[in-house]
DNA sequence: GCGGACTGCTTACCT
DNA sequence: ACAGGTAAGCAGTCCGCG
């Protein structure tokens, strides 16, 4: 075994340095330099992780992926995966001889001719190969230039794909690349067998498989990728050991947030909260400041150790936090971590010791994975569809009182004045709250995460860290490769597909949305919602939309155009993304949906369809949206496009033979109608008639005893049969309207609630002039405290980018920076209207006397109206003439 | 010098 | 860095007005 010292003497064996074949000699001609480049490039390079301090055994497992990297000292792959037995990572380096590569149509003796080429050092190989190309519908030759390592390929300004004049696949990432190449699927279960890694089989049992081919229907076109998804959908996901960490920083001005970047002050304590219990908090004493009384709220086996050093307490964390494979953070990527790397570094720490690897935007661990949930929950896709919008601030307060129920500790005074154990229980706090954010209902929140990383292939660090359409991006790349279809470049996309012809309704958009019927106001008795199951996806599967399917090369699909657009699609073959999208969507609705119901199934089964549901969920509804997404490397504008138009064709056909069977339609929006007073017949025989005309699956989703309807599109008020109330735009409930505001609308939707008929009608109608009018004279007489007057409107970003106007919340924000605070973008800005020059003020700040009582009575106004409208009332009678009415 | 009509900006929402 | 459509309030501009 080999005597290396440093990090990686924990090595069992050190990976052998990729050799370099020679299919094809290459002269040497002599090199040029190599220049990096810069941060503006627009993908992430590879971050440099240089020999790891793990195990690789020649015979291991099975462990779980978690990531699959790059390692710039060797030259190689490896992938850590988990060990459930010991709970530790391993390590696997790349034995298989894998190599960066990319394509060019030009053939090998074309290339060779290209002296920049042929010199350039990191060249390695030419390999002639078969592609099919869809965009032609074609198979085309290429030739792979396999290189010696991913900068060779891009990444700096000489790399080979600046020589070429064209290369394919040469904006993935190598790491990617592996992953899609080798088939390792980040989230699954491999061992490791005399150095080669394989694949652990997850038994299906043949019934399940038999009952899942039923589902999916007999003419089910989705068996290869069935096979393909199932051990992903069907695997177990292991409660993984982690361990969460938050630090405090000594800060001697309150409102100001330490600068992580060059971590000037004393980290002062940090705190580490693992799965198996263990608590640990690391306290630096400091000369002026008292232990103080424990906290009661400190659990009694918390171990607290104090350190005179504050050095000696970094390693000691440090230390610590390499014993656990994951580390949890909230914001770690751009505090904790950071701080903890440039504190170390300026404490003179020397950087063998420290196992943190920062890049511009991340925080990355030699020793475990970085999970920063602060990323994760900042993902719009995860925000709104796997936690159905419950949380709507990305603060850990916000999300653990919303997914928890329990919040951050309130401070009374500012951090640096709080006695160390204080201190330390407000630590310790945070990150036992972090830690739970990922244990909560069975642990949701890492066997989503794991979820993802199968269907994406991604690992957990990276699927952590994208958004959903790299999701989306490296799903289609890998079901590109494993066909042996060519990556299509974007610009040839573009090319060939040409852009929108419709014309959006919202200035700048790129081409026409979805239908909004116009509502019919009043107040409707007994109305059923009907609406087309994901909508989008289904038109994706049913119509082949895909980027090469729509105005696809053969003469003869040009007769099968989609409706307001000359868009045609193909007749011929079907669209890769329809297919994909189309399983799916499939599995989801007729799998997945059902089961995460079924009351005979165990409820941890029930539970793990829920999530499975909830995934899916999150891929299908982004899945048209990407189509429209410049920056989205299969950006389609034609599929985008041909979506939105079936769309509108096909709420507008259900509409029109909805009005043929002599029903209502009070209202629409997209993918639903809202029928009034309809038979059970009617809806039975226009749901038979859509999935038959239109191939789409028409629901009966809401049955409600009433909906108000004012003469806003997208507001409305529905009450249910047992009286629950759907609320939808109405200000009442937006999270800007100040509190006074939304109780008294909240009263006044009870009131509403209990209406059971038109007679009820008339006792709700004096409730709410009550509630109005009461309102109404508490403002006046400013019965509400300054708080309850509060709009919080969020900035959205730096405050000194408002140049275009000045929007109020901005002007109470810089009067607020004006007196010390520090303000970002995600901030919500809490302020009053006020008499006087501004208008407005920060609650911080303004006192009751300036209080613009006539605005607050305004907004009081247009809050009840929208619902007001809808029921008859008109609000100035309510209250009765006011001020200078009363001369007129 | 001021107010109404208008456009544009910004936020928060709906599907 | 998924899309477009809608509401609301306010900022800013232009124009007319003895």
């Amino acid at each position: 075994m080999s005597e290396k010292v440093g990090l990686l003497k924990y090595m069992q064996k050190e990976p052998t340095p990729k050799k370099e074949p020679s299919q094809e000699k290459i002269e040497e001609i002599e090199t040029e330099v190599d220049e990096e480049v810069s941060g503006d490039e627009e993908e992430e390079v590879e971050v440099k992780f240089e020999g790891l301090p793990y195990f690789c055994p020649e015979n291991y497992g099975p462990g779980l992926v978690l990531s699959v990297e790059y390692d710039g000292k060797s030259n190689l792959a490896f992938a850590r995966l988990y060990d459930p037995k010991t709970k530790k990572l391993f390590c696997w380096y790349d034995n298989t001889n894998h190599h960066p590569y990319c394509y060019s149509d030009l053939d090998c003796e074309k290339l060779r001719q290209n002296k920049k080429l042929m010199s350039h050092e990191g060249l390695l190989n030419f390999e002639e190969v078969e592609k099919y190309d869809l965009l032609s519908d074609k198979t085309v030759k290429m030739t792979k230039i396999v290189a010696k390592d991913p900068l060779a390929i891009g990444g700096k300004t000489n790399s080979i794909r600046e020589i070429l004049p064209k290369a394919w696949e040469a904006r993935i990432r190598y790491h990617d690349n592996f992953i899609f190449d080798r088939n390792i699927i980040p989230g699954l279960f491999y061992q490791i067998e005399k150095g080669n890694i394989i694949k652990t089989t997850t038994e299906i049992p043949s019934p399940i498989k038999k009952q899942l081919e039923t589902a999916l229907g007999e003419t089910n076109k989705f068996r290869d990728v069935l096979d393909e998804f199932l051990p992903l959908f069907l695997t177990p996901v292991p409660d993984i050991k982690r361990a969460a960490i938050d630090i405090e920083v000594y800060s001697p001005i309150q409102d100001r947030i330490p600068d992580s970047s060059t971590a000037e002050n004393q980290v002062i304590c940090i705190s580490i909260v693992s799965s198996e219990n263990e608590n640990r908090i690391l306290l630096l004493r400091r000369e002026d400041v008292e232990a103080g009384e424990r906290p009661k709220g400190l659990p009694q086996d918390v171990k607290i150790e104090y350190f005179n050093s504050e050095p000696q307490m970094l390693k000691r964390a440090f230390e610590a936090m390499s014993e656990y494979p994951i580390i949890i953070t909230f914001n770690g990527d751009n505090f904790d971590l950071r701080y903890l790397y440039n504190r170390a570094v300026r404490l003179g720490v020397k950087k063998e010791e420290i196992p943190i690897i920062l890049t511009n935007e991340f925080a990355y661990m030699t020793t475990s994975i970085h999970i920063d949930l602060y990323r994760f929950f900042h993902n719009r896709s995860i925000q709104v569809y796997a936690f159905s919008d419950r949380y709507k601030e990305e603060t850990l307060d916000a999300i653990s009182k919303a997914l928890l129920n329990v919040g951050k500790l309130t401070l009374n005074k500012s951090i640096h004045k709080l006695s160390l154990l204080e201190l330390a229980y407000y630590c310790w706090w945070d990150s036992q709250v972090t830690l739970k954010l990922t244990q909560f209902d069975g642990n949701l929140v890492m066997k989503l995460i794991i979820l993802l990383m199968r269907i994406s292939r991604l690992s957990a660090e990276d699927l952590t860290r994208q958004g959903v359409s790299s999701w989306i991006k490296n799903l289609f790349y890998y079901e590109h490769r494993i066909r042996n279809y060519l990556i299509p470049l974007p610009e040839d996309i573009n090319r060939i597909k040409g852009i929108g012809e419709t014309k959006a309704i919202i200035k700048d958009k790129k081409f026409r949305g979805a239908i909004v019927v116009e509502p019919e106001a009043g107040v409707h008795f007994n109305v059923a919602v009907l609406d087309f199951a994901s909508l989008y996806p289904s038109i994706i599967k049913e119509y082949n939309l895909s980027y090469e399917t729509v105005r696809c090369p053969h003469p003869e699909c040009r007769k099968n155009i989609v409706p307001e657009t000359n868009h045609w699609v193909c007749t011929k073959r079907n669209g890769i993304t329809s297919i994909i999208i189309g399983f799916l969507r499939d599995i989801r609705v007729k799998w997945f949906k059902p089961k995460s119901k079924d009351r005979t199934l165990k409820e941890e089964e029930r539970i793990w369809n829920s999530i499975v549901e909830r995934a899916l969920k999150v891929y299908l509804n982004a899945s048209y949206g990407v189509f429209g997404a410049e920056h989205f490397p299969f950006y389609c504008l034609p599929v985008a496009e041909s979506t939105a138009a079936i769309g509108r064709y096909a709420i507008q056909r259900a509409i029109g033979k909805a009005k043929s069977l002599g029903m209502k339609i009070i209202y629409g929006d997209t993918d639903s109608v809202f029928i009034k007073n309809p038979s059970p017949q009617s809806i039975e025989e226009l749901r038979n008639w859509s999935k038959k005309e239109l191939q789409i699956d028409l629901e009966l989703d809401k049955e409600y005893r009433y909906v108000a309807l004012s003469d806003r599109k997208k507001n409305y008020l529905g009450v249910f049969r047992d009286g629950s109330v759907d609320i939808k735009g109405l200000t009442g409930k937006k999270r800007n309207t100040p509190q006074f505001a939304q109780e008294s609308f909240l009263k006044m939707v009870e009131t509403l609630s209990r209406v059971q008929s038109q007679e009820d009608f008339d006792k709700a109608k004096k409730e709410i002039q009550e509630i109005a009018r009461t309102c109404y004279n508490k403002i006046k007489n400013k019965e509400f405290s300054l708080e309850e007057f509060a709009f919080h409107i969020q900035i959205n970003k730096p405050l000194h980018s408002y140049v275009k106007t000045t929007p109020q919340h901005v002007k109470a924000a810089r009067q607020l920076t004006k007196n010390g605070k520090e303000l970002k973008p995600g901030d919500i800005i809490s302020f009053v209207k006020v008499r006087g020059k501004d208008g407005v003020r920060p609650v911080e700040l303004a006192s009751k006397e300036e209080i613009d009582t006539e605005k607050y009575q305004e907004y009081l106004k247009s809050t009840f109206e929208q619902v007001l409208d809808a029921i008859g009332i008109d609000f100035q009678k309510i209250i009765g003439v006011t001020r200078l009415d009363m001369w007129v």
